[in-house]
DNA sequence: TTTTGAGTTGTTCGA
DNA sequence: GTCGAACAACTCAAA
């Protein structure tokens, strides 16, 4: 009988560092075996063979396989269908039990409720922890137990509730040795999965003490490097949330006020799953949708004639990240200005965007719509002349992603601002009198 | 139960 | 050019 072991399977959780579930299985008293699963089932849902958060992923997984070789372990990690893999991993190991960190996506949750299930039955024990976010679930509630809607109120409960349950420290970093000892295994390549790498670099997991600082004069202006740029590192977990949280109060009230969005997000996800396909509010699924695929179709490639929005679309192309400022820009052109329905551009965001987050970009997009919880009013709509004298007055990052936009050649705009403004409001009224 | 104050990120109009 | 109101009332949170 080989060595009774515990597993731990990453997931969004890709460091070895403050991982609260880890962390739990070093310290559970059997040798801890690290495993990890390309879902198939998440893979093939992916069109581009390129596409980078596969190979961010893969990246991440080297760099931890490079810290467990030196330790004498390895990383597993497999190819398939979660339950099939893990039914596979319990003969192959004497598994005792399986130490996660919790993921609070609907397709997750289904997924380790199945897992759950079939490890009960056979004896094996199943233990998830929060480690993606700060305060999730039931934990920062209103006075009478229900969900908050509004952000603000959120947020001060969240501040309050931070003062009494101060951060902690997992130190998961300092327990390598607990780690079950095996020769190394190989990762399957990109190419074995139908994936290739593309010659591309992914921004730091560090962040700038003056950025931060700054953050709220800066934040808004697509020209200058104001923000943090670590929304890929905390989708997947290549740093802690709650070390950054701790590091960072100090210096920006304002972009603590971020995490607590994100958390938000993630809580109001877990409350009410049915966003992901249905408006938040539901009189907003009224909404008599244009949905022109022509009008769509030069949004996607940034050829509206409205430069602002096109900057934001050929970010978006080219690297996979597009400003958060820019981001409501072009939400808000895409539902308002041409009247399509705001689950094809969250769709469009969930292919391209590296730091893809359901919760956050779901958030977003209702948000954008106005369909969202505590969302802009639907009369509030963006007009991307303005925005552009506001947050890009010298024409920075139109230059830069659009740099023909004075030329004879660029589009003219595919929509006039004051007409498709009319048309929304009278869209919007329509569907949401009573 | 009732009341009161407030609500991420805006825009337009008219005085 | 500047400022406040209207947009449209509504819902939420908390006292």
């Amino acid at each position: 009988m080989s060595t009774p072991v515990v597993l731990f399977w990453f997931r969004r959780d890709l460091r070895l560092a403050d991982n609260v579930g880890l962390f739990a299985a070093l310290n559970s008293g059997l040798p801890v075996q690290p495993i990890f699963i390309f879902d198939t089932e998440i893979l093939e849902e992916l069109e581009d063979k390129e596409d980078r958060r596969v190979q961010f992923i893969h990246q991440a997984l080297e760099r931890m396989q490079e810290v467990l070789t030196e330790c004498g372990a390895t990383l597993d990690v497999r190819h398939g269908k979660p339950l099939a893999i893990i039914q596979k991993l319990c003969k192959q190991y004497s598994v005792r039990s399986v130490y996660t960190n919790e993921d609070y996506e609907p397709y997750a949750r289904q997924r380790d409720e199945q897992i759950a299930k079939w490890l009960q039955k056979n004896g094996i024990e199943f233990h998830a922890y929060k480690d993606q976010v700060i305060f999730a679930k039931q934990e920062v509630v209103k006075d009478d137990g229900k969900p908050y809607t509004v952000f603000t109120p959120y947020s001060r409960k969240w501040r309050a509730h931070l003062l009494q349950h101060p951060i902690r420290s997992f130190g998961s970093e300092k327990k390598l040795n607990a780690f079950y000892p095996q020769k190394p295994l190989a990762i399957p390549s990109l190419k074995s999965m139908g994936f290739q790498a593309a010659e591309l670099a992914f921004p730091p997991d560090r962040w700038n003490k003056k950025v931060i600082q700054q953050y709220k004069q800066q934040r808004d202006l697509p020209g200058v490097e104001g923000t943090s740029r670590l929304g890929v590192h905390l989708r997947f977990g290549t740093i802690s949330v709650r070390q950054l949280a701790k590091e960072t109060a100090s210096l920006s009230e304002s972009f603590v006020n971020e995490l607590i969005w994100r958390d938000f997000y993630h809580m109001i996800l877990w409350h009410f799953p049915q966003i992901v396909h249905q408006s938040f509010k539901p009189e907003y699924d009224r909404i008599q949708w244009r949905n022109n695929t022509k009008e769509f179709d030069a949004w996607c490639a940034g050829r509206t004639g409205y430069p602002i929005v096109d900057a934001g679309m050929r970010e978006l192309n080219a690297t996979g990240y597009m400003h958060n400022r820019v981001r409501m820009i072009v939400a808000s052109f895409l539902t308002k200005h041409l009247l399509i329905d705001w689950r094809w551009g969250e769709a469009y965001f969930a292919k391209k965007l590296l730091d893809f987050d359901l919760a956050a970009n779901n958030g977003g997009w209702q948000w954008a719509a106005g369909s969202g919880c505590d969302a802009a009013p639907y009369f509030r709509v963006f007009n991307p002349y303005l925005q552009t004298q506001k947050f890009d007055p010298e024409f920075r990052y139109i230059r830069k992603w659009v740099p023909e936009w004075e030329e004879f050649s660029y589009p003219k705009p595919i929509v006039v601002h004051e007409e498709a403004r009319k048309r929304c409001l009278a869209t919007y009224a329509v569907a949401l009198k009573k």
